[in-house]
DNA sequence: TTGTACGCGTTATCAA
DNA sequence: TTGATAACGCGTACAA
C-alpha cells in the first residue's frame, strides 16, 4: 500500500504550517481563518485525497468516536434488528460501531470487552443477557460509560433500554385464557437471564390471576433462547399425560422449537396446540402458522440506547436513566380457541 | 472514567524504563531480559491491571491488526453465518473485525470503505455482491488488501472465496427436472450482483440442456435478494396462464416469498408447486415443508477468506488466489414430483 | 491570522 | 541486558 498522506504533505501542498491545516479541516466554527489560505488548504487536502488518521487523532483527542456494542448472537434475527437500529443512531451522531459476538459465553465476553476497552472505545452496548455481574459491577466501578440492552439494570443509575416483560407475558397468558385455555404451559428462558426470569414471573403471576391450572409441570425452562431447546423441551410438555393445550415460549425462536415438537407428534397448530412468542422477529409473520407473538420495538430499542449513552459521554443533558419502552400482542395464526376434543379430556 | 494506567506507570512500579517493559510484555522470544527483571514488570503490570493502548500501538506499528467486514445486511442469516466464520477465523489470528452494514447501498458502500480505511484496517473482507467495481478498481490501484467474498473477482489476482454457482444452478434444474418437472422458472436475484447473474445463467443452461420449455416468462429477475421481492415476481409467475410447476428462487428468502405467494392462492407445497433455494440458511430446515436447497458451507466461506487475506497481509506463502468452495444439493421435502392434475394441464 | 512546541502511548534503534 | 531517544500523525496552548 502506498504511503499514507498526511497533514504534513497538505501543508506542504498549501505552502502553509500544518497546524494550520489541521485548524482548517476540523471545522471549528470560531477558528479565525484568512478565507485565501483556507481555500488553499482545502483545494491541496482534496487534491491530495487527504484523510485524516483516525487512529493519531484518537490518541491525541482520548476519544475514538467509537462505541463497542456486545451481542449474544448475531445470527439471532432479534438481535440483528437492534443492531441495525443501534448503528444508525451511532453513525447519526458520528459514532461508529464494533460489534462484538460472544455466543453467550462468560469467557467470549471478558476478551470481548478487554478488547473494546484496549481500542478505547468511548462506551458499551450490552445486548447480552446473560452478561455476568461482575463485569458491570467492573464498568460500573471504572466508570467506564455503558448502556444496557434489554435486561434489567441492577444499580439504579445505569442506562438501560427495556421492556416490561412481566406485563408483556401476562398479556400473552391474558389472550389464552380469553381463548378459553386453562392448561397452559410456559417454556421459560434460562432464569440466570433477566429476561427469562421476567417473563417466567409474569406467566406465572398472570396464571395465578387467571385461574389457569396452576401445575408445576406446565413450568419448565430451557437451557439456551434456542429453537433446538426450545424443541426438547416442548416435546417434553407435549408428552405429558395431561398435555397443555397452549405453550407461551419465552422467545420467537424457543417457540418456533415448540412448532416443530408439535408437528412431529402430529399436532395441528392452532388446532390442537396454541402457539406464542416474543419478540416478533420478522421470520415470526412468515411462518405457517404465522406467529402470535409480543412485539418488542428492536430498532427504536438499539437506537434508544445508542443514543442514550452517547447523550451521556457528551454530558448532554441526560434525561432518564432507564427507558421502558412499549410492546404489543400481535394476534396471528397461531393461536385459536381449544379444539372440542381437547375441551373434553380436560 | 479514571486515567488510563500507561507503560510509563508500570515502568515507575517496576523501577526500569519505559522501553523495558516494553520489551518484557511484547513477548518477543529472542528479547534477552534478566528473569529478575521480567519477573518484576510482570508483577507491576499485573498489579496495576495494565493493558497497553491499542491505539497507541497501531499508531506506532501502523498495523491495526483489524480487519474491516462489509456485509449487504446483517439480518440476513445468511451473512450471519459467513461473518461468524470469518470473525472466528480472524480471532484465531489475532486480528478483530469491523463489520459494516451496508444495506446494499452504493453511497453506504463508499462511506463505509472510507471508514475503515480511516482507521486504517489492514485490510477488508468484502461480502456485498452489488458492490461496485469502481469501489473494487480503487482498492486494486491503491493495493488496499482485500478479498471478495461470494462474488467474482474480474481481476484474476483478487482474492476471492466462491461457489459455482453455474453448477449448483443447473443441478437444482436437473433435480427438478429429473421429479419430472418441465415448466420450471426461475426467480434471478438481481443481474447487478453476480451471484444473481451466475445462477440465471446456470440455470438457463441446465433448462436447454435438460429440454424443459424454454418459455421466456418463466426466467424473471427480482429486484433484490428479499423475502418480499420473492413474493412479488413469484405472485407473477403463478398467476401466468400456464404456471410453473416448480421454482427455482436465487436464494433462499426469494424462495421464501415464493412459499407464501403459494400459499395466498392455496397451492399446496409440493403438490401444487415444488421449490427449491439456495444457501440453505438454517431456518430453510425449519420451515413447512422444509426447503430443497443448495447448501452452500457459509462458515468456512467466511473463515477462508480471512485467512487467505491474512496469509496475504502478513506476506505469508499467498497460495491461491481463488478458492471455490463445494456445494450440496440438500433434498428436503419442498420438492416432489409434479401432481396428475398439473402434469395433464402441461 | 499563523507558526512553534509539545504530548497523546507505543515500539524500534542505537548507545551504554 | 538495559536506558535514552525518536517517531508514528494529529490537535492545541501559547507565542508571534
Amino acid at each position: 500500500m502506498t504511503q499514507r498522506t498526511t497533514i504534513a504533505d497538505v501543508a506542504q501542498a498549501a505552502a502553509v504550517h500544518p497546524s494550520t491545516v489541521s485548524r482548517v479541516l476540523s471545522g471549528r466554527p470560531d477558528a479565525s481563518i484568512r478565507a485565501q489560505t483556507r481555500a488553499r488548504v482545502v483545494a491541496a487536502a482534496g487534491r491530495l485525497a487527504y484523510r485524516p488518521s483516525a487512529i493519531a487523532r484518537s490518541l491525541r483527542l482520548r476519544r475514538t468516536l467509537t462505541l463497542g456494542m456486545l451481542v449474544p448472537d448475531i445470527a439471532n434475527p432479534f438481535f440483528a434488528l437492534i443492531i441495525k437500529g443501534a448503528e444508525a443512531a451511532a453513525r447519526g451522531r458520528g459514532y461508529d460501531l464494533i460489534l462484538c459476538n460472544t455466543e453467550d459465553g462468560r469467557e467470549r465476553e471478558a476478551t470481548s470487552i478487554a478488547l473494546l476497552r484496549d481500542r478505547q472505545v468511548d462506551g458499551v452496548l450490552i445486548a447480552t443477557a446473560r452478561a455476568s455481574d461482575a463485569m458491570v459491577a467492573d464498568l460500573r466501578r471504572d466508570r467506564f460509560p455503558f448502556a444496557l440492552l434489554n435486561r434489567a439494570a441492577h444499580g439504579g443509575r445505569d442506562l438501560a433500554v427495556v421492556v416490561d416483560n412481566r406485563r408483556a407475558a401476562g398479556r400473552a397468558i391474558a389472550h389464552l385464557r380469553s381463548l378459553g385455555h386453562r392448561r397452559i404451559a410456559h417454556i421459560a428462558g434460562p432464569r440466570s437471564t433477566t429476561t427469562g426470569a421476567e417473563r417466567a414471573d409474569g406467566a406465572r403471576a398472570a396464571v395465578r390471576r387467571t385461574r389457569c391450572d396452576a401445575d408445576p409441570a406446565l413450568f419448565v425452562e430451557a437451557g439456551a433462547f434456542s429453537e433446538a431447546e426450545g424443541h426438547r423441551v416442548a416435546r417434553r410438555l407435549l408428552l405429558l399425560d395431561e398435555p397443555p393445550t397452549a405453550i407461551f415460549g419465552a422467545n420467537d425462536l424457543i417457540t418456533l422449537g415448540a412448532l416443530r415438537a408439535a408437528r412431529e407428534l402430529e399436532l395441528m397448530v392452532p388446532r390442537d396446540l396454541s402457539l406464542i412468542g416474543f419478540n416478533d422477529i420478522p421470520l415470526a409473520e412468515l411462518l405457517e402458522p404465522a406467529l402470535t407473538t409480543i412485539r418488542v420495538p428492536q430498532l427504536e430499542m438499539g437506537a434508544t440506547a445508542a443514543r442514550l449513552l452517547i447523550d451521556r459521554l457528551e454530558g448532554r443533558h441526560a434525561g432518564p436513566a432507564r427507558v421502558v419502552l412499549p410492546t404489543e400482542l400481535v394476534v396471528r395464526s397461531s393461536t385459536a380457541a381449544p379444539a372440542e376434543r381437547v375441551r373434553r379430556i380436560a
